[in-house]
RNA sequence: GGCGGGUUGCCCGAGCGGCCAAUGGGAGGGGACUGUAAAUCCCCCGGCUCUGCCUUCGAAGGUUCAAAUCCUUCACCCGCCA
C-alpha cells in the first residue's frame, strides 16, 4: 500500500462525510471488513450506483474485505431518503427477480476468488425474513427513539411534505439491523453509502453501540453533480443502466464520450481506476487540446470495458468511428459496416416488398417518436441517409441506397443513428 | 366531521362557454457555429390517411348548436374550523 486510501479518495472527491477520520485511518491500517447496500428498485443498477460501488472496489484493491449487500428485504420496504413522495410497493416476486439480476451485476466488480480478501455477497432478506414481528419490536425496536428517528432528514423532509407511511418510516431500523448483523457475522466495521445515506448509517452505528458496546465507522460519498446542473446518469430517455438490454453498450459508450468538458476530469477521478499520475497526464492533454477529446475517449473506453467487456468496448468504439468519421460510408467493407450497425436500433425491409417512404422508415426505426416527429425533422433538415441530408418527405430509398446492397444508415440530428436492413 | 380552494400537455403554470391542440417558462428536439462538447443565435415541440380530421385539460355522467371552461356524482390533494 504505497498510496494512502483515504488521501486518494479525498483527491478523487469521493468523501462527503466520515465518522472520526483519525480513528478511521487508524482502523484502515489493518484490513477491515466493510459493506455497501444496493436496493433492488429496478431490474438493473445504473451508472449512478457505480460511484459508491467503485469505492467499495477501491477498498478491496487496498486489501480490505468487501461485502456487497443486495437489499432483498429493504427493497421491499422502500427507502424514504432523497424521495419526496411515498413509493409504490413492488411485489415480492418482482423484487426477488431484481435481486438476482443485481447480484449478477455487482459480482462483476468484485473479486470473489482471491484467497486474501475475497468479497462476500450478502442479502439482508436472509436475516430479516426469519425474524418475527415480536422479536423485531422487542429486540431491535426497543433501541430506537422515535424522537431521534423523526429528526432524520429523510423523515422530517417528508413530514413537512405529504407525510410518510409507517413502512418507509421503519426503513432506517431495517438498515441499522443490517449493519448490526454484518458486524456480528463478519466483524464489519465500516459502512459506505451515498451522502443521502448518512442518517441511515449513523442509525446503525448507534444500534451497534447500544447492543454491542462497540464502535464502527461510516463514510459517505458526495452526490455526483454535473457542470450544467442536470442530473448525472440521466438522458432524455431515462437512466443509463448497466444492463445491455436496457442501455445498449453503444449508448453507454456514447454517454461518457459526450460528457461535458467541464466534467470529464472529475468523472475520471470518480470512475477510473487509473492512478493519479495517469489522470493528471490526461488532464493536461485535455487542457492543451480539448477538441481531441482524449480524456473523454479514455473515460468511455475504460468504463465500457469494465461494465461490458474489453471486446465490446473496442467494437463499439470502432462502430462509432465508422459512423461518425468523415470518411464516406460507401467505402466501408461489409463486415465493418455490419459490426457498426449491430449496435444501433434497426428496422428491416423485405427484399421483394415495396420500400416504405422516408418518413415511415424514420418512425419505424424509433429514432423519432412518431411520424409527425419524423416529418418535422425532415422539414427542419435534420434527417440524413448515409450521412447525406435528405429533404423531401416523400423521398423513397432505392436499391442503390443500400450500402453493400444490404444496409442503409439513417441519422437524426448529429448523433442519433439507426439502420435499415434489406432482407 | 364542517367550510373553502384545487386537480390542465414531460414538469411548472395560464385559460374559466365559441377566436383552444390550449398563453408563458423549463426540460426535450432540429439547424447554424464547433470537437459526436459547452455557450450563443434561429426554428420546432399531441397524433394521423395533414390546407383537413381524430384524441387530450383528475374520472364518470349531464346542460348547450358549442364545454378545459357551467351542473351532478366520485376519487385524490391543499388550507381553515372541529
Amino acid at each position: 500500500m504505497t498510496i494512502d486510501l483515504i488521501d486518494d479518495l479525498k483527491w478523487r472527491g469521493l468523501i462527503a462525510q466520515t465518522t472520526d477520520e483519525a480513528e478511521l485511518r487508524k482502523a484502515l491500517a489493518k484490513p477491515i471488513t466493510l459493506y455497501v447496500g444496493f436496493d433492488p428498485t429496478a431490474p438493473s443498477i445504473h451508472v449512478g450506483n457505480l460511484v459508491v460501488l467503485f469505492v467499495l472496489r477501491r477498498f478491496q484493491l487496498a486489501g480490505h474485505n468487501p461485502l456487497p449487500l443486495v437489499g432483498g428485504a429493504t427493497g421491499l420496504v422502500g427507502d424514504p431518503s432523497g424521495k419526496n413522495e411515498e413509493r409504490t410497493l413492488n411485489t415480492t416476486e418482482v423484487v426477488g427477480q431484481w435481486v438476482d439480476r443485481i447480484k449478477g451485476q455487482l459480482s462483476k466488480f468484485m473479486d470473489f476468488e482471491t484467497t486474501k480478501n475475497p468479497a462476500v455477497m450478502v442479502n439482508n432478506l436472509d436475516w430479516t425474513a426469519p425474524m418475527s414481528a415480536i422479536e423485531f419490536l422487542r429486540d431491535i425496536g426497543k433501541h430506537f427513539s422515535v424522537n431521534q428517528m423523526l429528526n432524520k432528514d429523510a423523515v422530517s423532509a417528508r413530514l413537512e411534505k405529504d407525510g410518510i407511511s409507517y413502512t418507509e418510516f421503519s426503513y432506517q431500523v431495517l438498515q441499522s439491523m443490517d449493519y448490526l448483523e454484518l458486524f456480528r457475522r463478519h466483524n464489519c466495521t465500516l459502512q459506505i453509502g451515498g451522502s443521502d445515506q448518512w442518517g441511515n448509517i449513523t442509525a446503525g452505528l448507534d444500534l451497534i453501540r447500544r447492543v454491542e458496546s462497540a464502535s464502527a465507522h461510516a463514510l459517505t460519498v458526495p452526490l455526483l453533480t454535473k457542470a450544467d446542473g442536470t442530473k448525472f446518469g440521466k438522458t432524455a430517455g431515462g437512466s443509463v443502466w448497466l444492463d445491455p438490454e436496457m442501455t445498449s453498450p453503444y449508448a453507454f459508450f456514447q454517454y461518457w464520450l459526450n460528457s461535458d468538458d467541464k466534467d470529464v476530469i472529475n468523472f475520471l477521478k470518480v470512475f477510473s481506476f487509473k492512478s493519479r499520475a495517469e489522470i493528471e497526464t490526461l488532464e493536461s492533454a485535455h487542457n492543451a487540446n480539448p477538441g481531441a477529446r482524449e480524456a473523454h475517449r479514455e473515460l468511455a473506453r475504460e468504463l465500457t470495458s469494465l461494465v461490458h467487456s474489453p471486446e465490446i468496448a473496442v467494437r463499439v468504439e470502432e462502430a462509432a468511428r465508422a459512423l461518425f468519421g468523415q470518411g464516406d460510408l460507401a467505402s466501408l467493407d461489409e463486415a465493418t459496416l455490419a459490426a457498426a450497425l449491430a449496435e444501433l436500433p434497426r428496422t428491416q425491409v423485405e427484399k421483394g416488398s415495396e420500400i416504405p417512404t422516408w418518413v415511415d422508415l424514420l418512425a419505424a426505426t424509433g429514432v423519432v417518436d412518431s411520424k409527425s416527429a419524423a416529418r418535422r425533422i425532415v422539414k427542419e433538415g435534420g434527417a440524413y441517409l448515409n450521412n447525406e441530408k435528405v429533404i423531401g418527405e416523400d423521398f423513397r430509398l432505392e436499391k442503390s441506397h443500400f450500402l453493400c446492397g444490404k444496409y442503409a444508415v439513417l441519422r437524426k440530428g448529429k448523433r442519433d443513428l439507426a439502420a435499415v436492413e434489406l432482407l
